[in-house]
DNA sequence: GTTTGACCAGGTTTCGTATTTGGTCATACG
DNA sequence: CGTATGACCAAATACGAAACCTGGTCAAAC
């Protein structure tokens, strides 16, 4: 099998069957073998992509995190006007929903997710939380967020927030959460104007961010 | 041992015991003798007040409830401007931290609480939830609570917002969470008069709230 | 009438064994 | 010659039986 393309193709089967049995056994009882199986090749293979079992399934995660990112960018690349925080965590909100295995690592689902729940923050935040920040910076420049307080603060309650509405069940509508952030972190009003001035910056951070992660994918591909 | 006065007090000291057993080993590792020997009375004496060792610990958990709740209606009764949602939820906030019992109750720290936190919900919430969103109500009808929504469902906002913060690690100041409730649910203005005005009929609501589960601890006795 | 601790069934811990599984690597294969 | 594989092994996990503990009862003591 030449490497290059059919080599990545191949990771993106196995991490397919490991994210598949991952939803339907949990953590847990998903052996390598049953991965191996379900991928169509031997054991072995997996350990030429992934050094243990542990962080291949990080990487079950990683990339669904990956993805989720990827649709909000697509989503503010369509529209300029989810750039705007409470748009942006609407999205994101709805999006964490829909995919069980971001759902389960943030309701502290152990049943599925192990003991791979404590590993997961030290894998997935290294500069993903300064991203987040600068973009809050970002609309505070331009009176798109409350400026009677430090970013950095607004994120520490925002992160609270976000969670809180993740873990409830069943998890409350998105336009609440939308509703309250905007009340919470937003100035009165929200220039669209402003929005659109801001969209670019906005989406090059978080295609940033999530580019990043996508080489961390692949460096271990 | 004559009934009446001395019954209730023998109660006390033995949730005493059993609420210093409880934080220091765990409800696993705490058993009915411990709890009878550091209260000094035969194992049997215990059920006598309660009738399995589950409803014992359910109301160590009610009782310390019920303090933290008739602390707030202190500081109510103290300063009518406490009523201020903003202001009751750093003060109730602030509380619950104090009460390492309480906090392991909203952080799901399954370590002490063990099998009780699943009970812990279904106890604890027949009609609280209900006089919460009384308040709630009481507020907007005098122009402190946002209006563009129910309060059941700024009921349900708010109980993310909290919970959020709670089992945040290291917990928020308390200042953030007054900060982000009052943007997120008061209106712009909150007025003084009508602050004063709501009081009274805020604190009965909270008194009549705590009375119900004291009752329900007495009746146990 | 109240309190108690011996008592017992049910549950939990322990500990030794059988089984499974993560990870390696010599071999097969292309 | 480089890649893929599954037999292989140590380590972890699952299992089962026996020892131990504890929740809850109740006859006896007070």
């Amino acid at each position: 099998m030449p490497p290059a393309e059919d080599r990545a193709e191949r990771a993106e089967r196995i991490l397919d069957a490991a994210a598949e049995l991952l939803l339907r056994a949990g953590y847990r009882r998903t052996t390598i073998e049953d991965v191996a199986e379900r991928a169509g090749i031997g054991k072995g293979t997996v350990y030429l992509h992934w050094k243990n079992r542990e962080d291949l399934f990080l990487a079950v995660l990683l990339r669904e995190s990956v993805r989720a990112i990827e649709d909000l960018v697509r989503a503010m690349e369509a529209d300029p006007l989810v750039t705007r925080l409470a748009t942006l965590t609407r999205i994101q909100y709805t999006n964490v929903l829909a995919r069980p295995l971001l759902r389960a690592g943030h309701a502290d689902d152990a049943g599925t997710l192990g003991k791979l729940l404590p590993k997961l923050h030290d894998q997935l935040d290294p500069r993903h939380d300064e991203a987040f920040v600068e973009y809050l910076e970002l609309l505070a420049a331009h009176d798109l967020l409350r400026t009677d307080r430090p970013a950095r603060e607004l994120a520490v309650a925002y992160r609270a927030v976000l969670h809180g509405f993740l873990v409830g069940s069943p998890p409350p509508e998105p336009a609440l959460i939308a509703d309250t952030v905007a009340h919470a972190f937003e100035p009165l009003a929200v220039s669209t104007t402003q929005l659109r001035a801001v969209a670019p910056r906005a989406i090059a951070l978080f295609t940033e961010s999530a580019a990043l992660d996508r080489k961390r994918l692949e460096r271990a591909y």
